[in-house]
DNA sequence: CAGATCTTAATTGCACGCAATTCAGGAACT
DNA sequence: AGTTCCTGAATTGCGTGCAATTAAGATCTG
């Protein structure tokens, strides 16, 4: 019998998850310094692991790194790239819902609903943080969802990159939060009842 | 006085290119796998710099690897994946057209003519891996020209997991390989008389 | 003989140490 | 006073060794 029923996780992988959410959620700023010393005494962990991660948030585009000279969290892009990424956000969403639209089954509405219901309690006491975490949680399922890891990777070197755009149109475009929430079980709702059109449709103006 | 006028480059680096045009020249077929300590020696590094060069390369989509299982080139992706990758390309090669078309000087042409005569070399004697070569390095260098080094990496992760379509399409749409130095030769006369429009067209057009 | 299980060799993941590079601070010079 | 140069501390890049995991080969069983 295998001893791990679960995947175990390699170091460089749960630092990466959390690094990135520190990122995410805001608790790193922009331009803030990452010690590699400094992690790895944080962590419990040697160096290596700690640079491996690193690099690989640096190519997610959460970071940024000059040679010999430390990384930093990555500082907003120019508002101008929005007009580039977000239409491109809706191709590559939309393309995983077509691709595995016609063989949805119940499970996949329970793995979904389970991150909504995160998302509800977010909204409920208005933890902003929380509530992008699980937005990009629900849309990145969706993209993993169609099996090709290129689609996921692609989406990912996309939002990455505009979390300060994804993360204010948040607060701009809805008054009260679960509005967010609501219309993410609106998605849902049209995907349960509704054909493709539809159901890209709906995915469609969610994004923007 | 800097003993190291030009730009040193880390060996991991080093490595990421070397690597890298091994797999985007087809030195290294898909599913080929490629071990640390083998690679270490032949490049006459320890262990590090290359399992670094390796973890990039996987993140750029060029290289797939498993955990505690080694690292292989990626398999081709299915097709499908074609109809959205090109639109995307097109809409980020040309946003970055846009974004730098009004500064565009002389030394720009210099710097881009001097790409397309090693096309063109290799177009005489039929070399597709290096005709394919020098076509990326093309379209990366109009990209990098917009400043934005966000664009730069969304545009690799796009492109080099599609490596396989975008080296059949020479083949494909082109009787002659000097026909494909010819188009991106116009490209650049368009750039030097035209409007920023017809330039636009005339690079979407070289995108397919 | 097919299939499952155990054992062993090969390979990766991680820890640690040294050397090279970079950055900050102060002194010297214009 | 501002700039340049120099020096030292801090930090990254790389080399090396060991432990953990995996893959493959041999052995055993039905």
């Amino acid at each position: 019998m295998d001893p791990t029923p679960l995947i175990a996780f390699s170091l460089r992988d749960q630092i990466v998850e959390h690094i990135r959410n520190d990122v995410l959620r805001g608790r790193l700023a922009d331009g803030d310094r990452l010690n590699e010393t400094e992690l790895a005494e944080r962590f419990g962990v040697s160096r290596t692991p700690i640079r491996e991660a690193l690099q690989q948030l640096t190519c997610e585009g959460l970071l940024d790194g000059r040679r010999n000279a430390g990384v930093t969290v990555a500082r907003r892009p120019p508002d101008s790239i929005r007009e580039l990424v977000v239409p491109i956000r809706r191709s590559v969403e939309t393309f995983a819902l077509k691709s595995f639209y016609d063989t949805i089954v119940a499970d996949d509405f329970v793995h979904w609903n389970t991150i909504l219901d995160k998302m509800r309690t977010a909204c409920l006491v208005a933890d902003y943080p929380t509530i992008s975490e699980q937005d990009l949680a629900f849309h990145r399922a969706l993209v993993r969802r169609s099996g090709q890891i290129d689609l996921e990777a692609i989406w990912a070197s996309i939002v990455f990159r505009v979390r300060h755009h994804f993360w204010e149109t948040q607060h701009r475009n809805y008054a009260e939060p679960i509005a967010i929430y609501d219309e993410h079980v609106a998605i849902l709702n049209v995907f349960r009842e509704g054909d493709l059109e539809s159901a890209v449709d709906a995915l469609a103006k969610n994004i923007n």
